[in-house]
DNA sequence: CCATTGCCTTGACTTATGTCAAAAAGGCGT
DNA sequence: ACGCCTTTTTGACATAAGTCAAGGCAATGG
């Protein structure tokens, strides 16, 4: 129990909210687990409220019509997902299913808009994160359009170091296929855009880990495209 | 003077809100007037504030390294834009440039953060807003990486049919070059793709003009791509 | 130790879309 | 009506990336 109250006070959506807020906001939210590949929502769905992961690991997704798999976003503790509907007041626009045995935190609608309806502090952060997620959106849109896959994984795998730390070996948290569909490709693209970019010394592949040998080159790579 | 407060009341930011409030709000909007084609800011301009078109069109878009433009979003009277930034506190992630001659509201960042940190039902419209905008993003990025051009444009032209209330005759609000690059693509494959749905009977292309013949054929292309 | 399964890679081929260059069609002011 | 400009269309061509099919690799469980 305590270790929720910790998760929710470092949590983005309720960083700085003084400790009687924190309380009360743990007593709406509803724990729900979740085994690996098992659906929270589908796109269609009416809203009823959204979730914040305590633990594991979602993958917010679209499908095409021909059955094609495109991932939006992977979140993992403390992001929230599932939270545009409940303000935009309509179903929920995309797929979101575990990748990951999970335990999620639902906060029901109707006691999360009147939570935030009297505590300016915490609309404040939401206003942040929705914004966040708005400027990582326009990053996406302007990758999928402005940029061939190779500058999309170039940029992913720079990202992907910044965030471990380290400036020369990432490992990477989801498989090769979910990457793929998370850059707006198809596997194979992926595997022989990672053999091309072994075969010019930017980078060692071996299974999930990949040395980065020539960060500047991938970061000129993420920025203006071509891998020739 | 009152025709702005009018703007500002019919804005969906604004809408539902008391009289006071709208005059508060009024008397921190500062007008700006712009000749087509000037900028309003750039990516990475520190954000002070965002706007409102009163009056006018605004293009947001963004620039690849080799100067190819893609637009992410058009906006017309009483969309808000440049939003994300006060709230995340960060610089503009796109940059933003007038269409038409134009005449924004602009709203301070510290005079707008005061007003909504104490007005919740201004914060619930801020949020309801944002959260449309995501949605929007959502479906933009599904349509740029789940479907191929002909879908993107079919999309579009449904789109524009509800919009303009009619289910037979569109008229483009932008030239044939920006809407290619609205769709991710660039003005010769827009022209070629016009041509084909013409030769398909799906519509007639005459200027501006787009006569709608088979609405359900174009819904059906949106839906699952291919354009044989 | 082998077989099964899921994940990844490779090869041959097709296709959608971008590039470059030039012509055609529209606006607009004089 | 004229030339000047921008926008749009067309054609020939190049290429990134998808499709289909087969094979390899690694992990897991009998």
């Amino acid at each position: 129990m305590k270790k929720i109250l910790n998760i929710i006070s470092e949590a983005p959506l309720f960083k700085g909210l003084p400790e009687d807020q924190l309380y009360k906001i743990r007593q709406i939210a509803i724990d729900k687990f979740y085994d690996k590949g098992k659906t929270v929502f589908m796109e269609g769905n009416d809203c009823d409220g959204f979730y914040i992961v305590a633990d594991g690991k979602v993958k917010i997704y679209k499908v095409s019509f021909e059955g094609k798999e495109h991932i939006l976003h992977i979140y993992g503790p403390g992001n929230p997902f599932g939270e545009v509907p409940v303000f935009s007041g309509q179903k929920f626009p995309a797929n979101a299913e575990t990748i990951l045995k999970s335990h999620l935190l639902f906060f029901p609608r109707p006691a999360f808009v009147d939570l935030i309806s009297n505590n300016p502090s915490l609309s404040m952060n939401m206003l942040a994160v929705l914004s966040m997620r708005l400027r990582q959106f326009t990053v996406q849109i302007e990758n999928l359009s402005l940029k061939e896959v190779p500058g999309r994984l170039a940029s992913y795998l720079v990202y992907l170091a910044d965030e471990q730390q380290t400036d020369d070996l990432v490992s990477l948290t989801i498989s090769k296929g979910q990457l793929a569909s998370l850059l707006g490709t198809i596997p194979e693209t992926l595997s022989r855009i990672l053999a091309k970019m072994n075969k010019q010394n930017l980078i060692e592949v071996s299974g999930r880990n990949i040395k980065l040998f020539n960060r500047s080159g991938l970061e000129e790579l993420a920025e203006h495209g071509k891998l020739q």
